[in-house]
DNA sequence: CTGAAAGCGCTAACAC
DNA sequence: GTGTTAGCGCTTTCAG
C-alpha cells in the first residue's frame, strides 16, 4: 500500500502538515473525489446516502476545502477587495464594517488595503491586490495614476469607487462632489449671517477639496476667509484645539468655522469652552461626518451628515448584482445625499 | 476567426477575460514560462539581458502575476487572516491597522473577517477563513468551541491571540487579565479614598471581565457596588449619557464608577457636565482604553491605557517571524502592560 | 542561466 | 447519481 520510494507519497508523509484534501475524504468516503465536491457545492445532487457518507468522513477527517484550489479551478475567487485611505477614521471603519459583513453573508471574503493618505505607488498596490484575482473591488475614489487606471479597467471586474465623485469612473460610484459640500456649508452660513470665516482642514485630498468649495463660495459671496489653515491627516482633536488657538487672534470679531471633520470640529469646540469663547454667539461651528461625537457633545456640534453605513452596504449591492451575472444598469452612478445638521454650534 | 467547435479556443476567446497570462509573456519575450517565473521572483538568476526582454513584455502586455495560482503552486498564499469582533472601535481600529501596515510592508496581504461580539458559529467562521489557506492568522482572544479550536491546531499555522489572555492558548498569544485590569482600577479608587461604586460595562464577554474583577475588588474591600449596569456593544457615547442619568438617584453621595471603555466614560463625563454633577468632587470617572476623546476632553479622563496600536504591530512581528522559518520561543506568550493614566475626573 | 515535466487541490465538462 | 478526464496558472524539481 505504501510504497517509500515514490516521491508524491514521501511528500505527503513530510514533516508536519495534515493537510486533508478532497482525495482523503474520497478514498475514506468510497467515492470520487467529484462527488465530495458535490457534496459541499451542491448537495442536491447527490443520494442521500451518498451526502451520508461523505459528510461523516469530512467530520471524521477534519476536512477544510482548500478554497483557493477550487477558486483557480473554477475562477472565481470568492474574495473581494476593499481599498482605503484608513480605518482609524470612523467613517471609513463604518464603511469597512457594514461593507464586510454584506459580503460575508453573501459568501466573500473581504481583503482589506490600507493604502493611507499619501497616493504613494498605486500601480504597486493594485498589483498586490490584483494579483489576489478578487471577484470585485471596492476603492475609495479617483485621484490614480492613468497606469493604475488602466489595471483596473483589465481587470475586468466590477469596481465601485466610493466617497468622491470621480471624472473618469471606473465602472459604479457611490460618491459626493466635496467641493459642492463645502459650498453649502458656506451658504449655509452666509444664510445665517456670517461674514467672517475659517477653514480647518486636513491635509488629504478630499477635506481640502471641500475647503476650497468653501473658500470659493465664501469669495464669491464677497466674504473674507480670515484663516485657513491646513491640519495633519488623519485629524485629530488635538488638531482642532491647536485650530481654535491659531483662531485666537481672529475672534476680536464674530466668525464661522469649517471644519473637514468632527473630530477636529469637537477639538474646536471643547477649546473655545476652555478659553471662554462664547458659541455659537461669538463663534460658530460646522464639522463634517456627523460622528457620534458631535450628535452627543454637549453642546451637540452642527456638521454634514452623510450615509457612511449606507456606502458600505451599497456598495456591497452594487458588487454582488455584478457578480450574479447583471450588466451594468442606470443607477450605478450614485450621488451620496448630504445635509447640514443645524444643531448648538452654529 | 471564430471557431466554435475547439473548446480550449472557444474559452480563451469568450466574453470578456483578457487574462494574460505567465504563457503569453514568455511566448512574447521568447522564453519558458519558467523564466518569466524567475524574473518576477528571483531577478538575481536571470541574466540582464533575458530580463530586460522579459520585463517589456510584461508592461507591454500589462501582465499581473496570479497570486492564486502560485500560492497553490508553492504552498503559500501570501495572506493572512485578522479575526476581530469589530473595526468600529477604536482599538480594534488601531490594531487592525498597524497589523495591515506591518504585514503588508512583508508582502502579505489581510483577509478581515469582521465576526461579531456574539460568538455564533466560529467553525463555520473559522472554516471560511482556513479555507483560503492563510499563511498565519490573528484572532481575538479565548472562547471559542472546542471544534473550532480543534480546526485552528490542525492548521497547522502560525496563530498569534490578541486582546486576551487564553486558558488554552493555541500558539502565541499577545493579552492581558482583562479581570486584573478591574481590579486595579479598583484599588486605585479604594485608595484614593472612594466607598461607594458603579460599573457601566458594554454586553461583551471582556468588558464584562473587567466589570467582574472591579466588582470583586471592591467587594473584597468592604464596600458596595451600588449600580451595576450591562449597556449595549459596542459601547456608545449615547450609553454613557444614560449610564448618568441612571446613576443619578444614587449620587446623594459621592460615588466613583469605572466604564468599560472611553467612550462611555465620556458620556458619563458629559452628561454630568449637563446634569450639574461635580467631577471629580462628587462623581470619579475611570474609563478604559485610552482613546483621543478621554485624553482630549475637558476635563481629561482617567482611564486604563494599553499598547493598542502596539499590539498589531506585535502581532505581525510575531508571526513573520514564525513565517520566516523561526520556531517557537520563550516570549511568545506576552502579557499586555496596561497602566491607569490619572487625569482630572478622579 | 534556462527549460521541460510534473504537479499544487480543486472543479467544469462530459461520459456512463 | 456518479465517475473520468483535463485543465485552472503557476512553481517545484530536476535536467541540461
Amino acid at each position: 500500500m505504501f510504497d517509500p520510494v515514490s516521491a508524491p507519497a514521501s511528500r505527503n508523509a513530510s514533516i508536519k502538515n495534515t493537510p486533508v484534501k478532497i482525495t482523503d475524504v474520497a478514498a475514506a468516503a468510497g467515492v470520487a473525489p467529484m462527488t465530495v465536491s458535490r457534496v459541499i457545492n451542491t448537495p442536491d445532487r447527490v443520494s442521500p446516502d451518498t451526502t451520508a457518507r461523505v459528510r461523516e468522513a469530512i467530520d471524521r477527517l477534519g476536512y477544510v476545502p482548500n478554497l483557493i484550489a477550487g477558486g483557480l479551478s473554477s475562477r472565481k475567487s470568492r474574495m473581494v477587495a476593499a481599498v482605503v485611505p484608513t480605518i482609524a477614521h470612523p467613517m471609513f471603519a463604518g464603511v469597512v464594517q457594514s461593507f464586510s459583513d454584506s459580503m460575508r453573508q453573501a459568501g466573500y471574503q473581504v481583503m482589506l488595503s490600507i493604502c493611507g493618505y499619501e497616493d504613494s505607488d498605486d500601480e504597486a498596490l493594485f498589483r498586490a491586490v490584483l494579483g489576489r484575482r478578487p471577484d470585485a473591488l471596492l476603492i475609495t475614489g479617483s485621484g490614480y495614476s492613468p497606469a493604475a487606471w488602466q489595471m483596473l479597467i483589465e481587470a475586468h471586474i466590477p469596481v465601485v469607487e466610493i466617497w468622491d465623485v470621480s471624472s473618469r469612473p471606473i465602472d459604479m460610484v457611490i460618491g459626493f462632489d466635496h467641493a459642492q459640500v463645502g459650498g453649502e456649508v458656506a451658504a449655509y452660513f452666509l444664510v445665517k449671517g456670517h461674514d467672517r470665516f475659517a477653514v480647518l482642514a486636513a491635509r488629504d485630498s478630499r477635506a481640502m477639496t471641500r475647503a476650497r468649495g468653501f473658500n470659493e463660495a465664501v469669495t464669491k459671496a464677497g466674504a473674507a476667509v480670515v484663516l485657513d489653515q491646513v491640519m495633519p491627516a488623519p485629524s485629530t482633536i488635538a488638531a482642532g484645539r491647536d485650530g481654535l488657538r491659531a483662531l485666537l487672534p481672529f475672534l476680536d470679531q464674530r466668525c464661522a468655522v469649517f471644519c473637514s471633520s468632527d473630530q477636529l470640529a469637537f477639538g474646536v469646540v471643547t477649546e473655545a469652552r476652555v478659553q471662554g469663547v462664547p458659541i455659537p454667539e461669538h463663534l460658530a461651528v460646522c464639522g463634517f461626518g456627523n460622528l457620534e461625537i458631535s450628535a452627543m457633545n454637549e453642546p451637540p456640534i452642527t456638521t454634514v451628515s452623510l450615509e457612511g453605513v449606507g456606502t458600505g452596504r451599497s456598495a456591497a449591492a452594487f458588487l454582488l448584482r455584478r457578480l450574479a451575472g447583471e450588466g451594468p444598469r442606470d443607477g450605478d452612478r450614485v450621488q451620496v445625499p448630504f445635509r447640514i445638521i443645524e444643531r448648538a454650534t452654529s
